[in-house]
Parts: structure tokens; sequence; C-alpha cells
DNA sequence: TCTTAATTTAGAACAATTCTAACCTGCTTG
DNA sequence: CAAGCAGGTTAGAATTGTTCTAAATTAAGA
């Protein structure tokens, strides 16, 4: 058997790792390529899982929440809850804002320019605002 | 011992309930004292719960869960899901947003009219919006 | 007062997430 | 390149917030 070649998507996903400071690991690959090969992506814990199951990747879904939580502090993804019954990760970490659709549960970007603030308060205190979150319920 | 007259918060309190549609029950009285009684706010269920024992209010948990939920359905309360880990219940149901401390995980309304939104996309094949929330997070 | 449907309740059940403690593995050093 | 170890993974238990169940209670109308 000849010898494998990194792929492409391989090699991004080995240096977004090392250059967020996470050991890449056989399971954070795997999850890493699973979560940025496709576009913009809205997952859940649970369906992670279940994708890297499909896809023959053996991991705990301990791991799953390890890794996104790991993956969220280094900024490669956002954390979103809307619903409450479980949050979602965004591999969508620039500014920008969602649709929730009510019925579907199903999340869809908006690019931050579609969306044009014009007034904002003061935040109490002069607190330091982290981030402004713009979410389009519809009945969808 | 002589009777005791209804207080005005009292009598409130029962027309609100009787307004809704919900049959004016001890517990749903004695809960809806205790969330319409001061000013806006946003209360968790466990929260709640404790404030009644707190007050010598004889109410499971269940009932507590039950009354917030048939509250939000009938308008009295409108349900807010910031934080994964548990939904809060918002007394104002205008028209309005929110800052969120980040550390604190406190809430506090922001008038509708305090935020200007300039430009808004249109929902995807035209669905209806149900509403639209602002969330400022702010690191306090 | 009687009847009935709505409500309340304790406790079990559930779902999402976190914890624990043992085991493994990528990386650095000697 | 072997060894050591800090960091990572894991199965399963534990925790947390919430909902369900089935039985007991109660508000409201006849």
């Amino acid at each position: 058997m000849r010898q494998k070649k990194p792929s492409a998507v391989t090699v991004t996903v080995l240096e977004r790792l090392r250059a967020a400071g996470l050991r890449p690991t056989r399971q954070r690959m795997a999850l890493a390529r699973l979560l940025f090969a496709r576009g913009n992506r809205h997952v859940s814990a649970e369906q992670l899982f279940n994708e890297a199951k499909g896809a023959r990747v053996d991991v705990s879904l301990a791991t799953v929440y390890n890794a996104l939580h790991d993956f969220t502090a280094k900024d490669l993804l956002r954390e979103i809850s809307i619903d409450s019954s479980s949050s979602y990760f965004d591999t969508n970490t620039s500014n920008h804002h969602h649709f929730y659709f009510e019925r579907s549960g199903h999340l869809e970007d908006i690019a931050a320019d579609q969306v044009r603030i014009a007034a904002l308060p003061e935040a109490p205190g002069g607190a330091e605002v982290s981030r402004v979150d713009v979410i389009i319920r519809v009945k969808g």
C-alpha cells in the first residue's frame, strides 16, 4: 500500500489547530475536518457526534464536548444558545447575525452589513461591549 | 379574627389571570403576585421556586414550571434563553431588548426606542418575522 | 351541594452536559 | 530514539434543568 499524502484540507486543519495552540490529536483533527470542510455551519454536540459516527470516526461524546469548548475558547467556533434545550456551535466566528426558524429550529447567518444598527445605548457603568447579537425569529 | 380585605395587588393579579383565561388558583395567584408586584424582572424557575419558599408559599416545582409556561402562553411573560444552562422569564412582554452581563448572568432591559435598526434583511422565502431580539453582551 | 374538568403534586423519568479517574499519546528532552 | 510527562481521551457515573405520570385536590357552574 502506498503512503497517503495528506490532503489540502488536512493541512489547513492541522495548521489551524496549531495556530490556535491546540494539540492536533487524531480526534480534534477529525472533528475539525467535519466542522470546517464545508461552509458555515451550526451544529450541536449530538449532531457532530453522530456525524463522526457516520464517518467512522471513533470519538466519545465527552471528547466532542471537550473539542467544541476548546475550539470555542480559541475562537475557532462561537457558541449560540437560542433554544434553551441545547446549544449550537457556529463555524462562522466573524461579526454577523442570525435568522432563527422557530418551527424547525434551523439557524441561518445574516452578514453583519445586512443589519444596520443606527443607535445603541451606552452600556451601564461604561461596561465594555463584547458583542451584539441580533436574532430575527421567523415563523418558518 | 376579622376577615382580611383583598389588597389592590391581589385584585389586579386576579383580574390579569381572569383576563388571560387562566383559572386563578391559590398557586397561580401567589406566583403572579411574586412576579408582578415589583417592576420588570427576569427570573428562572428555580429562582421563583425559592422566592415562593421564602414567602411561605407552598407550591411544587412542577407547578412553578406549569405556571411559567401557562403565563408565557398567555403573554403575561416572555421566555428568554441566552445562557443555555437555564431559561429566564421576563415580566416585560412589550417590544424591547437586553443587556446581558456575561460575568454575573444578569439581564437588563433596553427600551425598544433606545435601539434603532436602520436596515433589516428580508426573511428568506418571505417568512413572517415574529420578533427581533437584540442582545448586547457586556463584560460586566 | 354535586359534578366535572382543570390544576396541583411528589416523585420518577429524561435529556443535555459535566465530572471522574484511569488510560493513552503527542511532544520534548536527554 | 527512548523515556517522561503534561495534556488529551474515554466510559460511565453524576449533575442539572426540565418534563412526565398518575393520583389527589379544587374552582366553578348546574
